[in-house]
DNA sequence: ACAGACTATCTATGGCGATAGATAGTCGGC
DNA sequence: GCCGACTATCTATCGCCATAGATAGTCTGT
């Protein structure tokens, strides 16, 4: 259901079509919630049904047609009941930490590439997330431009702090990430540092 | 993929039956990955036409019996080689900072109840992986047990140290969130402080 | 001897999501 | 006036996963 909760949230801020909202979750909306565009069209087809969003055809040129999606009162009510609600947790599922738990079976090599590739991701993922918190609080972003235009300086604000702080939580997970993996590479450093050593290869 | 290697790194540690296997999803390596049965079973039939694991019928009372299954050499080649790849990382997906982005359409308690849930269910999965932690170190986990037995000591140990690890991973991730969910908590009590502070329900 | 808890396995349905590929129109530049 | 990049939308398939429910045998205690 977050899916439509992630559309319904990016039409609170203007009305859109459906590759406006597939170009955003590659870039700006893309750094917490992303899905190809096999996706979007049929949700918005079935939210407009549900009378979520309505649509409307606008021109394009001069025979094509695109259809622009506008939150309705009905979904903006689902949106808030979805904020309102206790979130749900599902069980972990953790492919990273279930390589790690098995290293052991690895190559040392493999180990530390790993890890190293680990960091490389979360790294750059900070650099995104930071990046995106400059064009919040400088209102350089234009999602966020639309979103709070002819709002109280407050209100705003709170809108801004809201999404600032939810990139903040990314980061900071991510900085626990590269901590962790940076631990890694000295356990299998530490583990792993003779010259014999090499990975299990018979089982039981 | 990560089902089957998940499976695959279980029945390296000794034979199991589907039941065993759904038994460990539900408690220890649970804590990392999740399967329900309707998932485990018809994996470890696919798994054994693949060859990566070879299953046995064992006699179970009068009447009964029960398939055991053991991993093969092909198995442990075919998780060996997942091991050494490199990772792959999917698009984020994280509704619980897709919400939090959005708490200015949110009712202030509810953004509060959001928070400190966060913050309990975090707390009680430290428990859960400490707990672990607990019973990798002295050896009293039956799976850990079967699975260092007859190695000698720097194996043991070395395995050991992965597992514990893994776990350390999420605890570190856990105790972020804890961390960020208590600026959230913060944060809510300064900008909704207002006795007339609600939610925005205007939508545009 | 029976109840209740547990072991063991299976099927069905539906949503979510990844991947791939098809179609068609627009717009800017050479 | 055509090419290439981009806008706009759609379909199909397949694997993953959640949820629900069915079946049948075992084991323990009263």
């Amino acid at each position: 259901m977050s899916l439509r909760n992630a559309l319904l949230a990016m039409l609170t801020s203007q009305p859109m079509t459906g590759y406006d909202v597939y170009k955003n979750f590659q870039t700006s909306v893309g750094y917490v919630w992303h899905a190809p565009d096999s996706q979007i069209y049929p949700e918005l087809r079935r939210m407009e049904q549900d009378g979520l969003i309505r649509g409307e055809s606008v021109a394009w040129g001069k025979r094509g047609t695109k259809k622009r999606y506008s939150i309705t009162e009905a979904g903006v009510e689902s949106f808030q009941r979805w904020l309102n609600e206790p979130p749900d947790y599902q069980r972990e599922r953790d492919p990273i930490r279930l390589r790690a738990a098995y290293l052991e079976w690895a190559d040392p090599k493999a180990s530390m590439d790993f890890f190293t590739a680990h960091i490389a991701y979360h790294s750059a993922r900070i650099d995104d997330w930071k990046e995106m918190i400059r064009t919040l609080r400088d209102h350089s972003n234009p999602t966020l431009a639309k979103r709070i235009e002819g709002k109280p300086p407050e209100d705003a604000d709170r809108i801004t702090a809201y999404k600032v702080f939810a990139y903040e939580g990314m980061i900071a997970r991510a900085r626990a990430e590269i901590e962790w993996a940076e631990g890694g590479l000295d356990l299998v450093g530490k583990l792993e540092k003779t010259d014999q050593a090499k990975p299990l290869d018979d089982p039981q």
